[in-house]
RNA sequence: GGGGUCGUAGCUCAAUUGGGAGAGCGCCGGCUUUGCAAGCCGGAGGUUAGGGGUUCGAUCCCCCUCGGCUCCA
């Protein structure tokens, strides 16, 4: 089956970065086009999550749908598959990134070409210079044409050419009998032989020259303009070249994989644990780096989650080598170094990247020990009850919980020889959606009388955009609620409580979309008066939700179709702010801050954003005066509706995994804000009027959220935030910028007193009078804000919570001060004067007594002193508290306890007495009781108990 | 919008039906040492995130608020 055998040494070692540009200068030299690669998460795509071949850019191009400047193109493309994500670091060459070197033929040259040149690059001592013996091809079984240029064109040996079936030759697998229908061909694999260990396929030339149709037989169509598509792994090519026994051993990829041995404090070898979790880390942190660097960050959804899966993978491996910390960020410098022939690009954001990767580190170290504690008791029972597989609930509850993704569970799962319930996990996390109020959806297919309206109607026209107020007809009024919902001619009943739709012809009413909310306003007409509380769209139809409160509606006539336009100028208020929000976010935290979805009201607005860590308080302030200067500018807002690429050039912001009609509407601010948006504007951002950012919190992982309002509310907030501190700096007779200060003061002399009511000592005298000098300088709005901010920190209150919890705590500074005195007139308390009021019993010193303004833990010192000084005594203290509460505690001397004595035992009749229960420990026992009036009786029994204890 | 989970000393974490809030590291002081590292002894440092409830008694059980993490939509 082979020739001649050379020693693989004999082979030169071609760097990879070599190799890739070897191949594309080859194919240069035939007539290609140089195409870079792809990005590594094509948004425009939104058919895959990841580039997953060099195909993927030229789709447009096989189909024809894009003028083709160009016939012939070869690329290196950077991919990510997570097919196989299990076989990553076990397998000699599993990835879940890559680099695909491919060359293209659109509608040009076909199989003699595309085989021709293939064996020309490999063998030819002017570029791979492999020895052809150790070469081999295969080919569909039915495709003649391919092998006859490998016998004749080529001279290979008919035993060297093997013919296999569709499920291995074919494009896509096993096209012809399963589908799906579409373009597709027959194709040809080159194999490389290696002197020792398994024959690999280093590159797939696919001939797409068929289009399916249907089922066999006759179902290929020969495709009037057929086209080429190969593909040629880079990593696997290079280690045959460099003749390692794995990917991971090849020159761009076995410094990342020292380096990832030397992060985690391991020698690294090829055949042990340690080397599959370091080939591991090596895949998917050089996958994260290029993720994150094309700002995709890891989250909870799509290539987010992959990005997340990913890096906790990698972050489990390194913790099971003894890691407690992130350290998958100190790799990222590797991967740059690594990949920066080609890809120069990613050493820029080279440090931010690192920064999403070790938050993202620090999040999963803070829950993976819960986690696998969790994952180990599980584990442990499944054993104990000789199960093999696990509750696909328990997985989900961990994800839920902990953040551990099902993936990295099943495979820990696997190495415990344990099954995985994928079905048991799909199901618990339909739980959960529906314990989380997910909305149950509709039933599909259900054709209800809005549908019958939309055939009818196609669309409504909106009128919105320029008015507020407009004539329409009226085509369709459906009352009920779906599925018993239908079509009337006419309505007559007023102030039903269940809402009736009404579609218009035309409407000025924006139908809720883009996280702007509906209109509300009125449909009127002689004598007519139908309320709108809310207006939805249902596909291209808008649907006015609301009451007839006067009059009849019927079909046909003719209504004054009204919006409220007080309330639509605060939604156009909030809208606008949302824009200059969005771009200030951007420019202050990073370009990565896009929006993740908002919602907009009446001079109220919600907004999500990527940013991994809560927005500190100056960033804030940053981001809320670069808004206010905006509106203080009055720069003008224009709309235009232009062909989406024409957006996209101009640079307009567009949204992640929106999906944009063509032609866009796009916003545009000023110079610096363009966005596509359907949404109502102002005409200048001057009418924003006010801002105010009321919160920002977390949402989901990586995602933060800001709450602001604009306009009148903004002005009322700002009013409201003002008072609440002018009265809290009332209470506590200080300027208002001094409140933090005083509040903290406050706190301490709570906690002082607190201390000497515990300790029985004198409070520490006041310090020093807080100073007058002001925290801050000028009393402005932002400086009132911050201050009252501070003050609920402290406090640990939402700010408008702060002057009652002010209140309360002088109130309890004001008790404690009380109680305090009381104690200081009880006069001098200490063991050595309730030593003097003690009795014997039989030489056991018992003490008895109340002690006034007593805390319990002062009564316990005291009785630890007695209990030092007398070593059989037994001590039993009380105190009240208000006139309904007495507090006890009873304690005895270790001697005594060693005679059989409790002092658990010795409370329980006391407590009774004074109405109460309580216990301890036999040392030390705490009871109480809601009779104080009773406590000299209860003493009495306390003695006389002791006495029978001790007679006993 | 909703579900789960966590919040204890400066840091990392303990605290056995609900019964006296601890350890290690770090910090301060003393001793030992030529000095350093280390060692020995001692000490400071806590509103157990905040509030309310149940209870004689709550770090622990229940509710609310704040914050972190996490998932669903």
């Amino acid at each position: 089956m082979r020739g001649r055998r050379r020693p693989i040494a004999a082979i030169f070692a071609m760097k990879t970065d070599e190799l890739r540009e070897k191949y594309l200068e080859f194919f240069a030299s035939k007539g290609h086009r140089r195409v870079a690669s792809d990005v590594l998460v094509p948004t425009w795509d939104p058919s895959v999550l990841f580039t997953p071949a060099g195909m993927n850019q030229f789709k447009d191009h096989f189909l024809g749908k894009v003028k083709l400047e160009f016939t012939r193109a070869a690329s290196c493309q950077k991919c990510l598959r997570t097919g196989d994500i299990e076989n990553v670091g076990r397998t000699a060459y599993h990835h879940t990134f890559f680099e695909m070197l491919g060359n293209f033929s659109f509608g040009d040259y076909f199989k003699r070409e595309a085989i021709n040149w293939a064996w020309e690059f490999l063998t030819d001592k002017k570029w791979l210079g492999i020895d052809p013996a150790r070469l081999s091809a295969t080919v569909y079984k039915d495709d003649d044409e391919a092998a006859g240029i490998w016998a004749r064109d080529i001279g290979l040996a008919a035993d060297r050419i093997e013919r296999c079936g569709e499920d291995e030759n074919f494009w896509p697998a096993s096209a012809p009998s399963q589908g799906p229908d579409g373009v597709c061909g027959p194709c040809s694999e080159i194999y490389f032989h290696p002197d020792n260990g398994k024959s690999v396929e280093i590159w797939n030339l696919v001939f797409t020259q068929f289009n399916r149709v249907g089922l066999p037989p006759n179902n290929l169509r020969p495709l009037p303009s057929k086209n080429i598509d190969t593909g040629m792994g880079l990593e696997r090519t290079a280690a045959t070249l460099q003749g390692v026994p794995t990917n991971y051993h090849i020159d761009i990829l076995l410094p990342i994989v020292l380096a990832a041995a030397d992060v985690c404090g391991v020698n690294y070898e090829l055949e042990s644990e340690t080397g599959r979790r370091c080939r591991r880390i090596t895949d998917h942190v050089r996958a994260c780096t290029f993720a994150v660097h094309e700002n995709v960050y890891p989250g909870a959804n799509k290539e987010k989650y992959v990005v997340k899966r990913l890096l906790r993978r990698a972050v489990l491996d390194g913790r099971q080598m003894g890691m407690r910390g992130p350290f998958l960020y100190k790799l990222v410098p590797a991967v740059v170094v690594a990949m920066k022939k080609p890809y120069p690009e990613l050493a820029e954001p080279a440090r931010r990247v690192a920064g999403v990767i070790e938050k993202e580190e620090e999040n999963f170290f803070g829950t993976i020990d819960a986690g696998l504690n969790r994952i180990e008791r599980v584990f442990d029972e499944l054993r104990r009850d000789n199960r093999t597989r696990v509750e696909g609930a328990v997985a989900a509850e961990l994800y839920q919980t902990f953040g551990v993704p099902p993936e990295l569970f099943e495979s820990l799962a696997a190495e415990h020889n344990l099954a995985f319930d994928w079905e048991g996990y799909a199901h618990a996390m339909e739980e959960h959606g529906e314990a989380s109020g997910k909305v149950q959806h509709t039933v599909m297919g259900a054709k209800g009388p809005i549908d019958s309206l939309k055939h009818a109607l196609h669309c409504t026209e909106f009128l919105g955009y320029e008015t507020t107020e407009a004539d329409a007809l009226v085509k369709g009024i459906v009352t009920g609620k779906p599925p018993h919902d239908h079509l009337v001619d006419c309505m007559d009943e007023t102030n039903r409580s269940e809402p009736i739709r009404i579609v218009l012809d035309r409407t000025p009413f924006y139908g809720e979309s883009g996280g702007q909310v509906g209109d509300v306003g009125a449909l009127v007409a002689d004598g007519v008066n139908f309320e709108i509380v809310d207006t939805q769209k249902d596909g291209a139809l808008t649907i006015h939700y609301g009451h007839l409160r006067q009059g009849e509606l019927h079909e046909g006539m003719k209504v004054r179709a009204v919006v409220d336009r007080r309330r639509r100028a605060g939604i156009r208020r909030a809208h606008s702010a949302t824009h200059i929000l969005h771009h200030a976010l951007q420019k202050r935290l990073g370009s990565h801050a896009q929006q993740q979805g908002s919602k907009v009201d009446d001079d109220w607005l919600r907004f999500d954003f990527t940013n991994l860590s809560p927005v500190d308080g100056s960033q804030l302030a940053a981001v809320s005066a670069d808004v206010s200067k905006h509106i203080a500018a009055s720069a003008p807002i224009k709309w235009q509706t232009l062909p989406l690429a024409e957006a996209r050039q101009q640079g307009a912001m567009m949204l992640f995994g929106e999906k944009y009609p063509d032609p866009v509407r796009m916003v545009s601010m000023g110079d610096f804000s363009k966005e596509l948006c359907g949404g109502t504007h102002l005409t200048n951002t001057g009418e924003v009027g006010a801002f105010e950012i009321v919160s920002e919190e977390g949402v989901s992982a990586g995602t933060r959220r800001i709450v602001a309002l604009t306009g009148e509310k903004a002005t009322e907030h700002r009013r409201q935030i003002q008072a609440q501190l002018a009265e809290a700096a009332q209470r506590l007779g200080v300027h208002p910028l001094e409140v933090p200060a005083a509040v903290e003061s406050l706190i301490e002399k709570r906690r002082d007193l607190k201390r000497a009511l515990e300790a029985g000592v004198q409070p520490s005298p006041a310090g020093p009078q807080r100073s007058p000098a002001r925290t801050g300088g000028e009393a402005t709005p932002e400086a009132l804000k911050s201050a009252l901010q501070e003050a609920a920190r402290r406090l640990s209150v939402a700010p408008l919570g702060v002057v009652e919890r002010i209140e309360a705590m002088l109130a309890e500074a004001a008790a404690l001060g009380e109680r305090l005195a009381q104690r200081e007139a009880a006069g001098p308390l200490s063991a050595d004067s309730l030593l003097e009021q003690a009795r014997e019993h039989g030489g056991v010193t018992v003490v008895l007594a109340e002690v006034a303004g007593a805390e319990p833990n002062l009564m316990r010192q005291l009785i630890d002193q007695i209990r030092q000084k007398k070593p059989l005594s037994a001590v039993l203290l009380a105190t009240r508290q208000g006139d309904d509460k007495v507090t006890l505690v009873a304690g005895v001397s270790k001697q005594l306890q060693q005679r059989g004595i409790s002092a658990g035992k010795w409370i329980g009749p006391v407590a009774k007495a004074v109405g109460g229960g309580g216990g301890g420990r036999p040392d030390l026992a705490q009871a109480g009781g809601k009779e104080p009036a009773k406590l000299p009786e209860a003493l009495q029994i306390a003695e006389t108990a002791m006495a029978d204890m001790l007679g006993a």
